[in-house]
DNA sequence: TTAAATGCAAATTATTTGCAGAAGC
DNA sequence: GCTTCTGCAAATAATTTGCATTTAA
């Protein structure tokens, strides 16, 4: 995690008026040392290999805390389970694309489309905060060739939550 | 519901080999027969108006059907329950705006976004498929006058599921 | 006539919460 | 010391499913 990042993150809990506990230290750590997107449990079994004693309710009593502020994002990838991103606080203006093929998830930054939706929002009475796209698409290469590059990468699956 | 609309239904059943039931048909009314945005228990409500033996069972099954024939939408709106947008049969390139100050959304079209979407897709060597936009915004006139033109149309608020 | 569809109630699963003990400040 | 935080286990709530029965074709 790097020390800009850290420094965010301090000044949240600072601001908040929040504790610093070794399991906070853990789920946090886990959630910014990757760049993945994932969910609840997966971020569960990220904090424990840091810190044994990071039980499921902390972890789900700290990931509201890093969404309202800011750092974390919620990300909706139409499965049942949330997801959650956290490279909003290197790129803030990035949105996502699905591959339909290999479920891959592409992200993708454009400065126009950034104008776009603010000229629109504007347009219609209101002022912009949130703002996401979600491209769900098919890969050309895997139509033209029949093998999808993505294959070779393919996103992790999480297992069922063996509770 | 429109007859283009009842058509296209129709025989979306009829290439799946589904059946007719008074349940369907009701499920199917209550869903076109309205262009505000519902939960599966919303629906429930509006379908045993229509027909009083439909069951919850039934309009979850029944759900997956109309989003898989791409007839109804899925639509992430961060709230807890799954929502549904029966307007893609007319307006199948529109997009949502969330006014954070009522909860009203504000569906939106346009072309330039469209195209775009398209030209950032072809670009990172994809096909685009589904396309989705959601913006969260404030309300302007809220922040100048302090009131919110949306207020008085206040989105309904479903209860709780009494199960 | 027979495969598909239904309602019911139980099961599943992600998430939330009450509570008693632990720990940060 | 006092308040916040924690783990645990139970609760909650949306959605799914098994099964016996009904019904469309």
């Amino acid at each position: 995690m790097q020390t800009a990042v850290r420094e965010k993150i301090e000044s949240f809990l600072k601001t908040k008026g929040l504790r610093r506990t070794v399991q906070r230290d853990a789920i946090i750590a886990a959630a910014f040392g990757t760049t993945d997107h994932f969910t609840a449990e997966d971020l569960l079994d990220m904090a424990r290999k840091k810190e044994r004693s990071v039980s499921r309710a902390t972890v789900y009593r700290t990931l509201p805390l890093l969404v309202e502020s800011g750092l974390l994002r919620e990300l909706d990838l139409g499965r049942d389970q949330q997801y959650y991103d956290p490279n909003f606080i290197e790129r803030p203006h990035h949105n996502h694309l699905i591959c339909l093929d290999c479920d891959r998830i592409v992200e993708f930054e454009d400065l126009h489309m950034d104008v776009l939706e603010n000229c629109i929002t504007k347009r219609l009475g209101f002022t912009p905060a949130v703002k996401m796209i979600r491209i769900e698409a098919t890969c050309e290469q895997l139509r033209t060739t029949g093998s999808c590059p993505n294959l070779t990468r393919r996103s992790r699956r999480s297992s069922r939550n063996p509770r």
